[in-house]
DNA sequence: GATGAATGAGGTTTCATTCAT
DNA sequence: CATGAATGAAACCTCATTCAT
């Protein structure tokens, strides 16, 4: 059973789960995408493998079980958000700067991945203990990075010390992982607005 | 696995959920502990009607499904969740104290009743359709009362107009959703103390 | 899930798999047959309850799984082993007398069960593991019932110390072991017989 | 999870079954070692290939099917059998020292390749049904020849004639049968005892 | 000669629900 | 009121085998 190879060369990111594609790529959009309108337990492996145009032994070729198609997600999701968090927040600007920017980025990111954030806040309890307690330690991780962004306004005396840092990464994320159950692409804010307002409201409550 | 429940109330004898009282209350309160802990899909009536100490015949007397069951924890979330808003909403306060009051009475309820909370974010697409839609309304009656509150301190200038809203209310409920996936009873503070710090963050936010 | 209970009440023994007993009684019968004739793993449950007439919800109703309706066989067997050999062995005759009975009876009792034989030598190491080690440790017990008769006669001198009665003890349960691959119930000799003779080969090499 | 084996034979490097031999023995003693270990049926040929150190396209160009490498592990015993006791009764000595040495001698080569004989007495049955009858027509030439020393004995009248040829065979073929599941090659005896004691309880039981 | 991706049938088990008692 | 035996559909997963490369 071989891990699935991220290999960029997928051009235009045009055709849908259809043709063309490598089926393990095939089968994690297949499974995103169910995953997120339905719930994990709720889609089989069956409607997973249709989805993919493949058969249940193409995917069990791949990986190991159901719970590793949902780890592998995960961990697309973690590595693409310590990425975006890590470019912004060492970037060489005032703190503020860089706090609103890594709010509303963050923002855009889930927005513009909902499926993989719905997904990531309603099936972390379907993964195995284990793979739980990873997805649990990275998460942690980027919890603290955002959290020192904070503290860093907090100690310079540009954000407010009224409320712990810990709760406003908290209340800020709380707002992320929500956005899953309101946001509509079809609706009238586009990603970048949301982000810039939710990102404006953070740092609104942080003023001194 | 039977676990005990612990309340008090139950006669001389410390008796666990099986005792006192009536039938559909225990089934009621082992599903929601359960739907809590393991998610909706995850649970099977068998563990309910052990947990509740009946039989399969009792559940499906007293309750036509397993999803009405589910339905009917969430009726009972939603009515709670009504009338202490209607309540705090109604006060002769300034509109300020009105929400700050609100946002941090949700807070507090939220936390007392975390189990029924992460039942209510967790599980809502594990409704039929048709309950779905019920549930969604009234949720959205109380979104809707919930912004009336910052829309009238926008008119009459207490609020910062920088931010719709309905935007505003949701940001704020992300941060209750999000309360059941860190909030631990046993942690550092009380349910009171993050109710405050939640609110003060809110109108912290809307300061014009 | 419940056991499934032993009460004599069958009455002449008659009908198969078909109708009238009780339906855990069908299922280890039909099972019995099947797991001897064509080994447990070549077994499906789906066979197994076609034989019986029932569905595979019915067996999961009262066996936790396959392995526990192979395990329910092991547990029949050995209890009657144990039994009968306990009736004989604790007799008021001499030893070489009380051996010859053993040995015969068993012989007569392995073929008159002998689908239980053959899947008693055959499946073991299909158990689990701990079932495995309840079997072993039961069938040690009856193994050295056994060889204490040999013992006995050894010491008082009417059977050869030549062979470890250890020893002794395998080889004669190894011609057991065997019977179910060259015994016909169609063949020239009566289970009364064979088990004669076998009695006859163990008593002339335990002559000193 | 690939074990390593033991045949100090490899040459200058401690190397394991992957160099040095042909792949298709690599093959046949990986399988002998897993189907005695776990079973025919229990054993999937990802394994085997596995601890062959090949892939499955390997397997499938030596051998046509599962099947054809249980039947290949048979046709090695068959043999090797047929030719130690073809050997050993065609002595010239006393008929009382052929069959004791045969006997013998079938325990000790029994026991020098426990694991083809527990394939052998386990497996039968999962052979195909044309394959099962030529190993048992082969089964019973050997039978025969046994069979045919202790005739030879009890028509000379050094041997009792209490008990049908055929069924001594059995009887003695039984504990080798048996040996599989007692033996531990780290006990107290040694091969060559074990199969001297086998065969002196086998003389002593034909004793006039 | 050898690979390994892919198949497709079949494996065991779970589970919400019904119904005669 | 309440029981629990029984159903039947669907769940996840395994595996011997094939075939284009």
């Amino acid at each position: 059973m071989k891990r699935v190879e991220r290999n960029g060369r997928t051009g235009p990111y045009g055709a849908s789960a259809c043709a063309g594609r490598p089926v393990p790529q095939r089968l994690l959009a297949a499974a995103t995408r169910l995953f997120a309108d339905q719930g994990y337990d709720r889609t089989s492996v069956q409607e997973i493998v249709e989805a993919a145009g493949v058969t249940k032994g193409a995917l069990y070729h791949y990986f190991g079980s159901k719970d590793d198609l949902l780890h592998e997600i995960y961990a697309r999701v973690l590595r693409q958000q310590q990425e975006r968090l890590d470019a912004v927040a060492g970037r060489d600007a005032p703190v503020e700067q860089r706090l609103r920017d890594a709010a509303a980025d963050v923002a855009v990111t889930t927005i513009e991945n909902l499926d993989d954030t719905k997904i990531f806040f309603r099936s972390m309890h379907q993964l195995g203990p284990e793979q739980y307690r990873r997805v649990r330690a990275e998460r942690r991780r980027y919890h603290e990075r955002f959290r020192a962004l904070i503290e860093e306004g907090q100690r310079t005396g540009v954000f407010s010390r009224a409320t712990p840092a810990d709760l406003v990464v908290d209340y800020h994320f709380g707002s992320l992982h929500h956005l899953g159950s309101w946001y509509r692409p079809d609706g009238p804010m586009t990603p970048r607005e949301v982000g810039d307002h939710l990102a404006d409201l953070l740092l609104r409550a942080l003023r001194p």
